[in-house]
DNA sequence: CCTTGACCCTACAGTTACTGTAGACATTAT
DNA sequence: ATAATGTCTACAGTAACTGTAGGGTCAAGG
């Protein structure tokens, strides 16, 4: 399929799906006009790739998921701890995304019209147990 | 406390601490000697934005839910939505990185060894339901 | 056929969000 | 006192896009 039609199906903009193509993470056939011609499973990748870079992994964690992703018939030792590591690195953004929404949540729900200055939500945001309070300094 | 205490407290690089004081997002007080001075409340901020920037949302999404912070108080209706679009994305991604995970699970536990080409988790990869497989093109 | 509008191409420049490095001053450790 | 470490500013470099110009391609209407 077309690149227009590649970049509805996965959200991501042509520029970024021309982006992944020069940096071979995602290359697609070529037709006898020039047109990238995109398969199923270029547009499965470009749907992961869109989905891992807005939680925060970087293009060469993809890159090595992709990998994975390609190899996993292969089932190396290499490729178990990568995914390894990608999966204690979900379990950590996990607990993070919902300790934000807890606290965002708080905040709209109990704090809206309270002027309070110095609600406990302040240690919160940070993530905190709200007891600490200095470390001497 | 000095940036690299404060560096140290919230695992921002000390370069990116001074990043962010560039483009005003916490800006410390400042020593007689020169030195940054932060602030209890200076690193929570840091911390939430080490937090929130590694799960994807952008420094101005960022800027706006420090805003919410600091404005808290004032409880107006700009505030409230701002807060309300970002638990909405927030769900968004629970549900991306747990589809993630559930993929990746799949991946090590299930396929490592197995040499079979078309494992159906290549569909799962881009958290589409297996079902789906060409719409005309 | 021909044109017109939507889509595609490459190439180059610009932006965002850092990240590295150099040269100099301040503070701390021995 | 001096050496190591920490901090400062300023400028340059990188990663990951993003915009735009100038031109070719294609499907539909006149």
């Amino acid at each position: 399929m077309n690149i227009g039609r590649a970049s509805e199906k996965t959200g991501l903009p042509v520029r970024t799906i021309h982006y992944y193509e020069e940096i071979e993470l995602v290359v697609p056939a070529r037709r006898d006009n020039g047109y990238r011609d995109y398969s199923d499973t270029d547009v499965h990748k470009l749907s992961f790739l869109h989905r891992a870079r807005g939680l925060g992994f970087s293009v060469e964690d993809c890159r090595a998921l992709l990998t994975l992703y390609e190899d996993r018939n292969r089932a190396s030792a290499d490729v178990k701890n990568i995914a390894a590591a990608h999966l204690e690195r979900i379990e950590e953004k996990l607990a993070e995304l919902k300790s934000l929404q807890e606290v965002l949540t708080h905040l709209v729900g109990s704090c809206d019209g309270d002027a309070r200055p110095d609600c406990p939500i302040l240690d919160g945001l940070a993530g905190k147990p709200s007891h600490e309070k200095e470390i001497a300094e």
